[in-house]
DNA sequence: GGAGGTGTGTTTAGCGTTAAAATCAATGTG
DNA sequence: CACATTGATTTTAACGCTAAACACACCTCC
């Protein structure tokens, strides 16, 4: 048995002479088996604190890090993540995938895990995928996005037992599901509201067809509050979320006689639709007439006149998700199984009458 | 010895128990070592081609995958090539990100790897971030974004000689490093050939600071064609990549005796100030004022009018980094080591006397 | 003074894979 | 017929880690 440690300084014993610097290397250092390194670092209490201080200056000098192969394979857990990233369209206004992958690998690096990306065309390829990855690589959990009634990957995941937490609700009504998700009908009620407060009362809405969950979500937010202003709820089209959809639902809904002064609409995409048809019909957005959106993507920020829309609050929703996965990962059941969040409206020329009170920089109001 | 194969079928022995298919779980079936089993897949010459077929028959009875960690911990390679995400801004038009994760993915997928993803606020965090991904995962490669001169990143592992591809090229004249770029100088050389064959005679110039390699390179893209063309080339801006940056640096521009009539934009994001700017001095882009930007993001598309840019080819970009790094990985020199790519000029309204040619599809040009 | 903790450490074993060495049979060669 | 040569397959060992079992010293308590 090599015992010659007691003689400290990072030259004694390099690093290791090609690979990585392991367990063993720091064992021999400090003169203890690997185990207890291990140990040292897992569960502090079971060595004695001496040697437990010595091994933790020891794992310092040499700059020691876990392997996560080895550690994965050993545990059957890899501490890494799956997120599905979407084929990106650029006819939609709203990229937050970009935000959310950011926000979440943040919050993922705060629960010590990485995220995957996985790539799949349709729901089929998507599973199949989730499948290999959960085959191979020992993923240790997925999170999903923009999940629907009767989603076959959850039912996929479900049957197989993996821990996973989606972004959307569970429309269904499947209470075991963890969810994060933003409140859309209160976003979208606070958009109707902001318009009324600017003295519109023919207040129309352009939103998603009413067989997605989502889209008869954003409508009911701006039928109840209509209906509570006492305004009418009548003047309204449902199409799919496209910008040249949104372009004609406009002009369909402003050739109407006694037509609206306000449009609010489901996404940016479709808001942005809408201002192409008023500039078509010489119509000013904002004076003339009031024009919200959803998402507050770059788009609506950066746009001619700017875009009235709701924020969603990725950081936290990215935040709940990798709290609610690191739950089910530590077989705990989770603190909180669903979260609903409320969007901000940001407001910005698009929805006001005169130009921006404060020169320039959006105002944010919280529904 | 259990040698009771010979009963194929997937009945006859469940995918193990509880866990997943291994090697010796195959071997067993078969009736040969693991070994055989691992060769048959990884070294097919090696075994008897009677054996061989009757293995993998097996392999697919079984459905067996190999186990990633244990591959890892093996072979220390891992297959995983890490990417940063930027932690996007919302006053930023370009995201492209989004999209090139995506095609990123998809190439890596074919190449047998899968992407992992890391995030940093500061390129010092973002070293750190690096190393530890090395130290504990076996990364097998890095592909970054957005490089510069004298990058530190690129001194990180260069020095540690991990494999890397860099999207940006090396503008210190570095001929080791594998880089993919996208050509700016042709990209804006396109789009001011282009509005100079509107007939405009005044064409101006938003672009980044000089310190930027890519802020030259890209105005000097303008610079050649207006001399080329015999136009002055003396109407220029350099302001940061911002929204109200654009929008001040077009006012400027405009409130010069003998004013320009078009506006080149180094970014989206510039050319989008420079729409509001126009706006707010009641000239209308495309008639009045000629603007292009460049990236073709998701506002160029939706804002209105729409604003000419140019397309970067993210998939092709991301096909070559992925091809660069398997290439570095299987220690075989690059097929190429350097690879720049034209974009391709989207021609909207902004850039137009009159309305688009053929009704709302915007044309495309390759330069 | 043995039976039972308790606290600290080590040894053993194995996660699934694969390079390298070892085995064994069949095939030349002098 | 001894003796390399080749080919197919198996055995061994190791990648780095950790749960579980084990060893040992030191208490404590009837």
């Amino acid at each position: 048995m090599p015992d010659q440690p007691a003689a400290p300084g990072p030259s004694s014993r390099g690093p290791a002479p090609h690979g990585h610097v392991t367990l063993s290397d720091v064992a021999r250092y400090v003169g203890v088996s690997a185990q207890s390194v291990s140990n040292a670092l897992n569960n502090p209490q079971r060595v004695a604190p001496e040697t437990r201080d010595r091994i933790l200056a020891a794992v310092r000098d040499l700059d020691y890090r876990p392997n996560r192969s080895a550690r994965a394979l050993r545990n059957q857990s890899s501490r890494l993540i799956a997120v599905k990233v979407e084929p990106s369209r650029d006819d939609r206004a709203a990229l937050l995938l970009d935000q959310f992958l950011h926000a979440l690998a943040e919050s993922a690096a705060g629960a010590g895990c990485h995220l995957i990306l996985c790539q799949a065309d349709d729901p089929a390829d998507e599973i199949k995928a989730y499948r290999e990855l959960l085959h191979t690589t020992s993923v240790d959990a997925f999170i999903l996005t923009s999940t629907h009634r009767d989603d076959d990957r959850v039912g996929a995941l479900r049957e197989w037992g993996v821990p996973f937490a989606t972004f959307g609700r569970s429309w269904d009504g499947d209470d075991e599901l963890a969810w994060v998700d933003v409140d859309g009908r209160a976003g979208i009620a606070a958009a109707t509201g902001h318009v009324a407060a600017q003295g519109h009362t023919r207040i129309g809405f352009v939103g998603w067809p009413l067989s997605s969950e989502v889209g008869r979500d954003r409508r009911t937010g701006w039928q109840e509050t209509c209906e509570s202003l006492g305004l009418d709820a009548g003047r309204h089209a449902e199409v799919v979320d496209d910008f040249d959809q949104g372009r004609r639902a406009a002009h369909a809904l402003l050739d109407a006689p006694d037509a609206a002064t306000a449009l609010v609409c489901s996404s940016d995409t479709l808001a942005l639709g809408v201002l192409r048809a008023l500039s078509e019909r010489g119509l000013r957005a904002g004076p003339d007439i009031a024009v919200t959106g959803f998402d507050n993507s770059p788009a609506a920020a950066l746009t001619t006149p700017g875009l009235t829309s709701l924020r969603q609050p990725l950081e936290q929703v990215a935040q709940d998700l990798v709290t609610a996965v690191e739950d089910l990962l530590g077989d705990a059941s989770p603190r909180r199984r669903h979260t609903l969040l409320d969007p901000e409206l940001v407001v910005r020329e698009s929805s006001l009458r005169g130009p921006l009170p404060v020169g320039g920089h959006p105002q944010k109001e919280n529904p």
